[in-house]
RNA sequence: GAUUCCGUAGCUCAGCUGGAUAGAGCAACUGCCUUCUAAGCAGUAGGUCGCGCGUUCGAAUCGCGCCGGGAUCACCA
């Protein structure tokens, strides 16, 4: 049992027996660093139960506390707060129950099934920063529902039909002359976008050359011949139509080839994909569904809707006049496909914000048609990531394009790398892989680090940070860790038998605030994947890191005098640096053993 | 207009299930490399926590009202 519950238990057995008060728990919190203490309770609302003076009630609670609890090792009280001390045996216990284990021990009743949907793009563009926060949020949040015990389903939902993808088609075939990837040497899935741009171009041409013939812009918009040349297109393609469903096929190739090259760059992966080209034509059957159960409504055109007026949204149409469905219809669909399909517990959809309200829909609709698994639906709701200047544009160029950010990540490391003499002695593939850990570890953590609903700012124009709170400082700390376990092993310190040494070791208030962190881990674990946040891991991991980089300024590790302590603060390290690499490893980030 | 999210140091962010004097990093300024990796450590300076009212022994945190910003409110996806 923790020390917080077995307190907090106490407390509540100390109340009742001091003052005849029945209370559920008290809660302590970590003590606030300029009072001595590890853990404080708070009497103020225990006052009315004891009818006496705060000060009086917290001695008369910490002594009940002192007799009753082994753990502690004394007390004080400062106006109505009552500050524990809890002795140094209790954390050398702690300190040896982790020796040579992992910090995390998921609880197996947590065990889940959980779905985590995330990334879905589009295949007539390349990805870009937008996508970076998602794809690394969703596989973050992956990684820590994991550790926290469930069992993940990872993913992607890739839009690869419709209007917008005809375009691309489109151009290539009009203006392309054949150029494939190989032939240009260009990726993929830019080589598409590129198209998608070309289209773009010539159509407003065409709506500008109509508007100036005095058609309105409504008119100009609908009857540009490129626009009514990819409606025929997208028919063409629904009605299976060979020579184009090949080329969709073709060009839909190359970006997936350009897809996978990215998100290997990113360090994301899917357990299962699913294609719209497949799903779209889902959700028909709940429409039926629906009907017969009163939940939805036919309008006199025959078109279908489902009336969401008496929870204070509008009307939401499922089902066009003609029969044809629209997006909510397949997602719809494709929910339910995916309930009978893993029997999921939890479905998290990683979806920016601008999408809040159709999932209020959808979740509220399914919710209503009765499925009990639509009380486990989540959005993953997150901000949009803006530039000085606002919102990214794709039609103005404003665009941080993901491949080239993080090619320029990597350039950046390698440069300050070399600016600052480091990795010198390392082979060249080695050094190569370094700046790619670094530079990605950089800008993984410059997300991650940012609470997902927020939205966040980035500049083009300052690269981000290699020092203070980003990712190459923690590792930086984990790469000391190393060099002296190296370091260690070299001098034959064998610390393998943490019974021999631990006898004589009295705890420095930093090692004790280390083993505090530590001690702290798999709460911080189970708190992110409360809140589907990796910023909480994040910011436990630089704290941590932190901590460690005063402590090793501070104290002699190797260079201390006695064996025994030697051992303790090698054995503390290597612990924490098992802390640093799991907790990185939860943010998709990867520490490097040397740098 | 309605719904919703946000507003903390010059900048980027923590803290928000109410608790003690609101914390980091960047930028600025000062020190510290013949001692375990200085991508570091220590320090100085920088705040009416958007504004007001309320609840409370206690409010950055909860409630209400303003002000400012974003998003959404299609038989688009």
């Amino acid at each position: 049992m923790n020390i917080e519950q077995k307190l907090s238990d106490k407390t509540v057995e100390a109340l009742e027996k001091l003052y005849g008060a029945t209370i559920d728990k008290a809660s302590f919190e970590k003590t606030n660093p300029d009072f001595t203490g590890d853990l404080t309770l708070v009497v103020f609302p225990f006052l009315k139960v004891s009818k006496k003076k705060p000060e009086d009630t917290a001695n008369e609670i910490g002594n009940y506390l002192k007799e009753n609890v082994a753990e502690i090792a004394s007390f004080n009280v400062v106006k109505g707060f009552l500050n524990i001390v809890i002795g140094d045996t209790f954390w050398l216990n702690y300190f040896k129950s982790i020796n040579g284990k992992s910090l995390l021990h998921p609880a197996p009743e947590n065990n889940q099934v959980v779905m985590v949907e995330y990334s879905s793009p589009n295949t007539n563009k390349p990805l870009h920063l937008g996508h970076v926060r998602n794809n690394l949020l969703g596989y973050s949040v992956s990684e820590i529902l994991k550790a926290a015990g469930n069992k993940v389903i990872k993913t992607n939902i890739v839009n690869d039909r419709g209007i917008h993808i005809c375009k691309s088609m489109l151009a290539w075939q009009k203006w392309g002359n054949g150029e494939t990837p190989e032939s240009c040497g260009m990726k993929g899935d830019h080589l598409v976008g590129k198209y998608y741009v070309e289209f773009d171009k010539h159509y407003k041409a065409e709506v500008k050359e109509l508007k100036a013939k005095g058609i309105p812009d409504a008119e100009a918009e609908k009857k540009a011949p490129l626009m009514l040349e990819i409606q025929n297109m997208l028919l063409k393609w629904e009605a299976n139509d060979k020579e184009v469903r090949s080329l969709w096929e073709m060009m839909n190739g190359w970006v997936y080839k350009g897809f996978d090259e990215t998100y290997k760059m990113l360090g994301v992966d899917f357990d299962k994909i699913y294609y719209e080209s497949n799903t779209y034509i889902l959700g028909k059957n709940i429409i039926d569904e629906g009907l017969a159960k009163g939940v939805l409504k036919r309008r006199p055109d025959n078109s279908v809707y489902a009336d969401l007026t008496p929870d204070g949204l509008d009307e939401k149409t499922l089902l066009r006049a003609d029969g044809t469905s629209v997006y909510m219809t397949q997602d719809l669909g494709t929910a339910l496909e995916r309930a009978k399909e893993t029997g999921f517990d939890k479905h998290i959809y990683t979806v920016g914000n601008e999408q809040d309200y159709h999932f209020k829909v959808l979740f509220l609709i399914l919710k209503k048609l009765g499925y009990k698994w639509a009380d486990g639906l989540y959005h993953l709701s997150y901000g949009m990531v803006e530039l000085p200047e606002g919102k990214m544009k794709s039609r103005e160029g404003t665009v941080v394009d993901a491949d080239e950010l993080m090619e320029e990540m990597i350039a950046t490391a390698k440069k300050t790398a070399e600016e600052l003499g480091k990795a010198q002695d390392l082979e060249e593939a080695d050094k190569q892989q370094l700046y790619r850990t670094i530079g990605l570890g950089a800008l993984k953590y410059f997300i991650l680090k940012v609470d997902p609903k927020k939205k966040m700012l980035f500049n083009p124009a300052e690269s981000i940070d290699f020092n203070g709170n980003t990712a190459p400082f923690i590792q930086f700390n984990y790469v000391r860790i190393r060099a002296l376990l190296r370091k260690a092993k070299e001098g034959m310190l064998n610390f393998d038998d943490i019974n021999v040494f631990i006898h004589n070791v009295t705890l420095l208030p930093k090692e004790k605030e280390l083993l505090i962190k530590l001690y702290n881990f798999n709460t911080t674990v189970q708190q992110a994947a409360a809140e589907y946040s990796p910023a909480v891991i994040a910011n436990y991991v630089y704290d941590l890191a932190k901590e460690y980089s005063q402590y090793y300024h501070d104290t002699p590790i190797l260079k201390e005098e006695k064996k025994d302590l030697i051992l303790f603060r090698l054995q503390l390290s290597s612990d924490i640096g098992n802390a640093i690499k799991t907790g990185m490893s939860l943010l998709g980030i990867e520490v490097p053993e040397r740098m």
